[in-house]
DNA sequence: TATTGTTATACTCTATAACTATA
DNA sequence: TATAGTTATAGAGTATAACAATA
């Protein structure tokens, strides 16, 4: 299972075929058959995560947010008061790979540290009011656009069938 | 959505708990509030994806392939007589990015890069018998190791939707 | 001694530009 | 001029070791 970005996104401009006089013969390029490969779960799963992300990516341009830094103002929103080891292992990032994420979004003025009172090695985290409203307005989007197209695609029934099973594999496999 | 690479995979010590006298009142440490990230379809699934990934390669293990490299494999496989970029293509690698993956298989004599008759600009791919071999295992250990357990964990019914509607994700929205 | 945040660092993936040899 | 394979390179993402401050 490779499978990097799609096509790039640029705008395809229509555009009239270069009619060109064939030689001889040329064979109609048959595409590549993709065979078996379809068959498993771990190449769908990764295509499907790196289309949803791009959109996810493209929905909330106007923010500048991406998926991780988006995951983890939702998970400061949810836990104020929580310390960086916390909220990091939480979502799976390693404590020094989350300082500059972090330096990041407090530069943007999106979210503070303190030092804790109670053991002054942690650093506290909380989000800035202009941290909710971005992130509020982060949601806005996402649901209006990104999650209500693939509720659009596949249906109300079949995504949260989707998103069942999903979160089964991450938690139970 | 932020999402690395889960718990460390080293088998775990049964270990007696170290009994130590409370000394005041240890409040039980609440696990933090993973909130309505949960809802969000993009986070379960990059989880989702990095179980599978992990899961693939520890059961690959013994051949030492990469998801990437068995994508190749069987790739080249259903299409033997395809040149880099064809193959490169389909899976979403970058041209640049397949040289290096294809000089790895290629060292381990797992596929042979050869000169087009026609256009001698084109490498045409083939697997090499060893190649077909050590395919041909990597499958039945991922249909009977980890495609199996996957299947038991959700049901036939359900991960057979669930493949439908990432295909459907990868291809169509 | 152990833990929190941090720095430094390395390795993998992904992406772009540009070269060469062919067409 | 355009394309296939390649090189060089840069940027993310992810991983580990080690240090200072604190417990």
């Amino acid at each position: 299972m490779a499978v990097s970005r799609s096509a790039s996104a640029g705008a395809a401009k229509a555009r009239k075929r270069p009619v060109r006089a064939p030689s001889r013969f040329v064979p109609p390029a048959e595409a590549v058959k993709i065979g078996d490969l379809s068959g498993f779960l771990g190449y769908s799963l990764k295509r499907a995560q790196l289309r949803i992300f791009e959109d996810f990516i493209g929905c909330v341009a106007p923010l500048q947010l991406t998926p991780a830094q988006f995951s983890v103002l939702m998970l400061v929103e949810a836990n104020p008061g929580r310390n960086q080891t916390e909220i990091a292992s939480t979502l799976g990032i390693l404590r020094p790979n989350f300082v500059a994420l972090l330096d990041e979004l407090e530069s943007r003025d999106l979210c503070v540290r303190s030092r804790s009172s109670n053991d002054r090695r942690s650093h506290i985290l909380r989000l800035t009011e202009k941290g909710r409203a971005v992130l509020s307005r982060a949601r806005k989007l996402i649901e209006t656009r990104h999650e209500a197209r693939l509720r659009e695609l596949l249906g109300n029934e079949n995504c949260d069938h989707l998103l069942a099973m999903l979160t089964r594999i991450a938690q139970e496999f």
